[in-house]
DNA sequence: CCGTTTTGGGTAAACGTTTACCCTATCCGG
DNA sequence: CCGGATAGGGTAAACGTTTACCCAAAACGG
């Protein structure tokens, strides 16, 4: 049965030793020749160790260092959902980032499920990675322990369930007071919401600000036109409170979906009822995956700066490990306005 | 300056000294039960030992594991480009049937470029890395190299520019016919293409085998409508051969774009000219992300199964490390009509 | 009842790094 | 010319697993 050659294979992969060996010194002055310690080699020595690096291909085994230093150069990043684009620019934009730091990415997908977010931070923990980032976290028994037992963890997008924690993230508040006031702007009287897991702190904080803001200017939704949708898959969420919102006696004008993938299965749906946006419905979405562009638009969003996660993630990494509430990262968003009148508004 | 704990952090983590004193036997025998070699432990035993792992929380660091064994549970997945909704799907597939096998998945995005892809490729042979899953390969030195070398590579969606090599696919060049044929069922009489990368398999498969059948039906496209286009940013180059497509004498009325991202751009550059998909222009992209249904409803495109490439990368993974031509996984597509009148035409 | 397997389990040697110590020259200020 | 710093570099001990050996006791075939 075990045809494989027995263990020993990887001819190629010379070792620190090989390096040594041929560069004429111990094993120690290459590692420290590697690692860039300073006052430990001569200028001919280290030159001698580097030339036989190069001529060798040496690349240093992960795992003996891993081992010694008690702590790997992987990070883990576990997002919500890999399906939402979005998260996927995100995850890219971080993958970039993290890797010109000589860091490694792995990723999972939780799909919001907490078992699968629990095995994950478990098996991450085992492979010593370095920090694990959630991209989307749901409350779950093994992140609550890790968090009191200061893992290195960093919340972005959504904060912690948990309490105070690393945060990466746009103001959510904020952009739901601008989304209200571009959709009066607009004109629309009458305005719905359609939501998903309230769970999700940015959920809350885009709904809360959005809900104070249109109440201030008189414009408030009634409370039968904010409708939230059962489990992870914002297509389907979208695409069923429409249906719900297509019902109510007065037909509403302006929607806010807190996720873009939202407004797609609520725009899908309204078309099947003849109704066209921005035409007689103006939606604004959020997240604005750099496909908006290009297949949506006819959606305003908030655009979320992607390429600037990438960094801040990295940051929020090196940075202190015990970092406690104010060390959040706060990153500028933009509502993006399309299919009417050409108007933008930023945020410094 | 070194104001981190020395070294020891990690109170938690229990090694496997910890169990084995705490179950009263030897590491060994730890190790056995952990991994389940038979005939090694009375049942009792191995019970006492399991109480012990569960009560502590004991998971084996894989950096010991990997040291001794020389070879990870990693799996490094290079991918083209991330951006792309239909590779990001795949990664997740394989993702998911990956960690189903205990192994853990690490993303890459290459942006297809050969230079990123050696450092990476380098990068996670210092890992390791049990097997590197290509996601579209692009030629380079070092994946040359290690392509004789024997190291496990997998390539997926695009075959090795480096001769033969495992591979999973579809059937590109039938799809390609299939894409023919459906154009002219729909009455297009006047066919154009654009396409990306020349250096893809995929691409140049796709395209001959429509070419191929085109002509063969009489009305194969002119040299001149067929476009291409520089650059990894399939939008952009769907863009700009449209607008050269728009240019021409005679304007198409049937067009097939070796990418839904280049239809993407190419549709988006129709209608700045008052051209509409598919009242004036039938367009047929390729990969068909699950998105497509909502936000593309005009676009006729080929779906590639998702789903069936994770566990098809597993098993190739799984397989044979020397795996010769014959290996390859070419799994069933289907050519998704949208737009029109509603026909759909598989493929078994 | 003897010889041979099989079962159950411990010992210790890898695996490839990093790094705390140790040691010898030099260098340099006075 | 002496004493201390510093530069340059080697030795060997970790790090946490897996697994090849070794060995005792039990089971078993005749």
């Amino acid at each position: 049965m075990s045809q494989r050659p027995p263990i020993g294979r990887q001819p190629g992969q010379p070792s620190i030793a090989a390096v040594a060996a041929r560069a004429g010194v111990s094993i120690a002055t290459v590692s420290r020749v590697v690692n860039g310690v300073a006052n430990k080699a001569s200028a001919a020595t280290a030159e001698r160790v580097r030339a036989a690096i190069r001529e060798l291909g040496y690349r240093p085994i992960s795992a003996g260092r891993d081992l010694r230093q008690r702590s790997s150069r992987i990070v883990a990043l576990l997002t919500a959902n890999l399906a939402n684009p979005a998260m996927a620019a995100i995850a890219a934009a971080a993958e970039a980032a993290l890797r010109a730091e000589g860091l490694v990415m792995v990723l999972c997908d939780t799909h919001d499920r907490p078992e699968l977010q629990d095995e994950y931070l478990l098996a991450m923990r085992a492979q010593r990675a370095r920090a694990m980032v959630l991209l989307g976290a749901v409350a779950s028994p093994v992140l609550a322990r890790m968090q009191q037992e200061r893992e290195a963890l960093v919340f972005v997008s959504r904060r912690s369930p948990h309490g105070a924690a690393p945060f990466v993230g746009i103001d959510n508040r904020l952009a739901g007071i601008e989304v209200a006031r571009h959709l009066l702007a607009r004109g629309c009287s009458d305005l719905a919401v359609i939501h998903g897991n309230l769970a999700s702190s940015a959920t809350t904080e885009r709904l809360a600000g959005f809900r104070a803001e249109a109440r201030r200017l008189g414009a408030g939704p009634s409370r039968r036109a904010i409708l939230s949708g059962r489990g992870g898959d914002h297509l389907r969420i979208g695409y069923e409170a429409m249906g719900r919102l297509l019902a109510l006696d007065r037909r509403p004008d302006g929607l806010f979906c807190t996720s873009d993938l939202i407004a797609f299965g609520a725009r899908r749906r309204a078309l099947e009822a003849g109704i066209d946006a921005p035409r007689d419905l103006v939606i604004v979405g959020f997240d604005d995956s750099p496909l908006n562009d290009w297949v949506a638009p006819w959606l305003t969003s908030v655009r979320v700066p992607y390429d600037s996660f990438g960094p801040a993630i990295a940051r929020a990494i090196a940075g202190p490990p015990g970092a406690d509430a104010a060390s959040d990262i706060i990153l500028p968003h933009l509502l993006v306005a399309r299919g009417g009148a050409t108007e933008g508004q930023g945020h410094e």
